[in-house]
DNA sequence: ACAAAAGTGTTCAGAGTACACCCATGT
DNA sequence: ACATGGGTGTACTCTGAACACTTTTGT
């Protein structure tokens, strides 16, 4: 049994230099056929985040998503036949080597696709403005988290790293100062591995310490 | 007739060096003769921040006040009879001269009463945690938003804005270090007019420039 | 050898931080 | 005159920003 309000998703991942948004296609009134953010009721006796982390296993498979709620949006005339609320959440998943099996097994949606930002096209409701928002949010959060973390493979390059800040704050970091700065916090552990599989000069991979990083960052718990 | 959702307000003030909440005592069931937030349905054909600013005037007379939504909460139990989703908000405002008239005229609360941070009682169902979040929320804001003018009065001296950093960010500043800072960013305007009415020498009164500040701030949109 | 990206230091400017005394005013 | 808060400057450190070349590896 369904209640009477809805959680959408903002499902965010990064992949060839690109921060890129999962959308599904509708299989239901209204926008039936239209491209909007994975999202459902939430059931009647079900915990609100539970709903949300129902439906991003739907999707892609996954469990233990970073996820953070981004608001509530309840405009009278967002929904065609009457106000729904729905509190909208953004997720950061790292999306590697294709691990990530898009199959939304639910009947309310056709197909799943990644969009990079540029390509999104006129969505369901207001899940432009949705998306817009979260946007937003990670912008600004990434100058102040460690959230660009949750958008890489465990093991990753400092190039890799400095191109998910790059692609979410939309421009070019100075690449030595870059590696200055994210190497004197002192949370990255080098690894004695490098790349495999390149045609040049592989890059040291290093992988995030969560104990130091928790340390460091522990004043900046959810805001 | 009412819909199937709430909003709380979290309604700041800053008053002798102290940052108040705005709380009220219930006057109906669940948590009858308890002290909770402001808050109650939202009407069916309302928009959800009209609610807001209607239980804001209806609580201190005052519209125009600084406003943001903090999160949506929809725990199974945060209501004894059923899951009821709350969105809250918070509100900062200027409780100076006590132009502030507290008058609840709504029937659904008794009283209503400003209190310090360490003053506030137990309170209905999630409201103590609600009220948490939005202090963690400001905390963190007030570093990067010039939130800080909302809980003064139109003209202000300095220490006094100091003192709204000190109450938000419970430590002491610096004086100098703080003046120096403030006035360089250039968005304060020095007043021909100083104090009037203290036992010691008046200090000089600045307003702040709206123009100057969204330009400096305009990346601080909301988020 | 060549193509491609990895990796690396220094200098400069601006911001943050620490710190203590005299001044103006009302009583 | 005294009590009270108002108002002021300097030195040091740290961080952010600008900037270009050599090294390594696979093909």
């Amino acid at each position: 049994m369904y209640s009477n309000f809805t959680v959408d998703c903002v499902i965010f991942g990064f992949h060839e230099g690109k921060i890129k948004v999962l959308l599904t296609e509708r299989n239901e009134y209204p926008f039936k056929d239209t491209w909007g953010l994975p999202g459902y009721f939430v059931d009647n006796d079900e915990e609100m985040e539970h709903a949300v982390k129902r439906i991003l296993y739907e999707h892609t498979g996954l469990k233990d998503i970073y996820l953070e709620q981004l608001s509530a949006f309840a405009g009278l005339k967002r929904h065609p036949s009457g106000r729904i609320l729905t509190v909208a959440y953004y997720a950061l998943l790292q999306l590697d080597h294709m691990k990530v099996k898009l199959k939304p097994i639910t009947n309310y949606m056709k197909q799943a696709r990644w969009f990079a930002e540029d390509e999104i096209p006129e969505l369901a409701f207001d899940h432009g403005q949705i998306i817009e928002l979260s946007l937003a949010k990670i912008r600004r959060k990434i100058t102040y988290s460690p959230i660009a973390f949750e958008l890489l493979p465990d093991k990753f390059t400092l190039t890799q790293l400095q191109m998910v800040y790059e692609a979410v704050l939309g421009k070019v970091l100075d690449k030595r100062n870059f590696r200055k700065k994210m190497l004197n916090y002192g949370f990255l552990k080098e690894l004695p591995e490098v790349q495999k599989g390149v045609s040049y000069r592989a890059a040291r991979l290093y992988k995030l310490d969560k104990r130091k990083y928790l340390k460091i960052f522990q004043q900046t718990i959810s805001f």
